[in-house]
DNA sequence: ACCTGAACACCGTTCAAGT
DNA sequence: ACCTGAACACCGTTCAAGT
């Protein structure tokens, strides 16, 4: 599109789709989801909120513009190296995809709520069935691989994003684990035995060993192609 | 709305937290998502919207107490039946799950979007803790193959309803093939070859059958065990 | 074409009051 | 204790108008 707006004098043009999308995501990282309205961003971006209307057809549109913009910052240097294992190289897509979601968890939480119909998601998918493709799968089973893992990244991500309170800055890792030992603590022994057990045993749940453990698990299957 | 008028002049006693579940599912069907507001719930039940205070300090509470109930509808005979192979109990428990799910796209959505720590989330997670642990695992595998099956079942199943449309009814698995499919066959050819690719291919793609290759490679991979 | 002010039809939540 | 009416501080979106 981009129509040249030649020297005419008209209209102001002081945003752009990339600036509503920038004003969304500052003020979700900075005060979660629910801060996240159509006047708030217009605010943000000192303008009237109906002027966000010019770019995106309703609020949805800005949200999921969000998502696909993050989508699309996993590392594309952890696909490209061709010397990397297939297993080595989806071990970093899957990585570098959550934690750059993971950083901005109230955009995490929108993760699951939409299609992903982007342009980076799209990318990402493309560049996910190469991947596969390269590991030797054929076409139905790359398809069908690729849906899983995007299911079990995603799933992970949002499921972990959940736990997190969305306006304030991701805790470190250590913290997070006692978070949920502590939750699982709380948990009356009697009713649910082995799930207080679990608080127990299970030193590193929910962090970035238990997601890459999980990943294996998947990619296991996969290889064992049943 | 039953306004139990009875005698006493005292409290009417005309709500209980059940019923404000039920209104709100219900207005969750028919309307979707966004049609559930506290206002729209009371008016379901014939109350002021203030009146649901009294029940849930809020109305994401409300939601939470959807989502818990509907996590606790999967097939408890899945579970019981000490006769059938741990695979085949744990599949029986993933599809109850999301065909139950599914038929209300509208609060599968809500899934993922808050931690699911309600007594029947509780209890499920503990039932399936309950099945690896007579399947052989370990407490510390056990816990950490829960999580992964949490995650793959609940992720796929939302990924799924984010393409529903939470206000119509769910429509039959192969008009839902044939939406993913059309949705495939308009990505533009020249730039995402292989997802477009996929319109060819996969003629399964989204459905049942999807769930179950992906649930299977998920325990093969556990059965692995690396 | 792009942005504004004003308005419409909503929200979630709080509070004082009635029973 | 349970529910109400009224109010507060918000929403998303539409529309006519100005440039």
């Amino acid at each position: 599109m981009t129509t040249a707006q030649r020297g005419r004098p008209g209209p102001r043009r002081t945003l752009t789709a990339e600036a509503i999308v920038d004003a969304a995501l500052r003020l979700l990282d900075r005060r979660g989801a629910e801060a996240v309205s159509v006047r708030g961003i217009a605010a943000e971006l000192g303008v009237a909120p109906n002027a966000l209307y010019t770019y995106f057809p309703d609020k949805s549109a800005v949200l999921r513009a969000v998502v696909d913009r993050l989508v699309g910052e996993y590392d594309p240097a952890a696909l490209a190296d061709p010397a990397r294992p297939w297993r080595d190289r989806l071990h970093g897509l899957a990585l570098s995809l959550r934690a750059r979601l993971l950083a901005h968890p109230g955009a995490a939480g929108l993760l699951l709520g939409a299609p992903m119909d982007g342009p980076r998601a799209l990318a990402l998918g493309e560049a996910l069935l190469e991947l596969l493709a390269g590991a030797g799968l054929d076409e139905r089973d790359a398809a069908r691989a690729s849906y899983l893992l995007i299911v079990y990244v995603l799933g992970a991500i949002a499921l972990e994003a959940a736990e997190l309170d969305p306006a304030l800055p991701v805790p470190p890792e250590a913290d997070r684990v006692a978070a949920r030992r502590a939750a699982l603590d709380a948990v009356p022994e009697e009713t649910y035995p082995r799930t207080a057990a679990a608080a127990r045993t299970v030193s590193r749940y929910i962090t970035t060993e238990q997601f890459r453990w999980g990943l294996d698990r998947v990619l296991d299957g996969l290889a064992v192609k049943g």
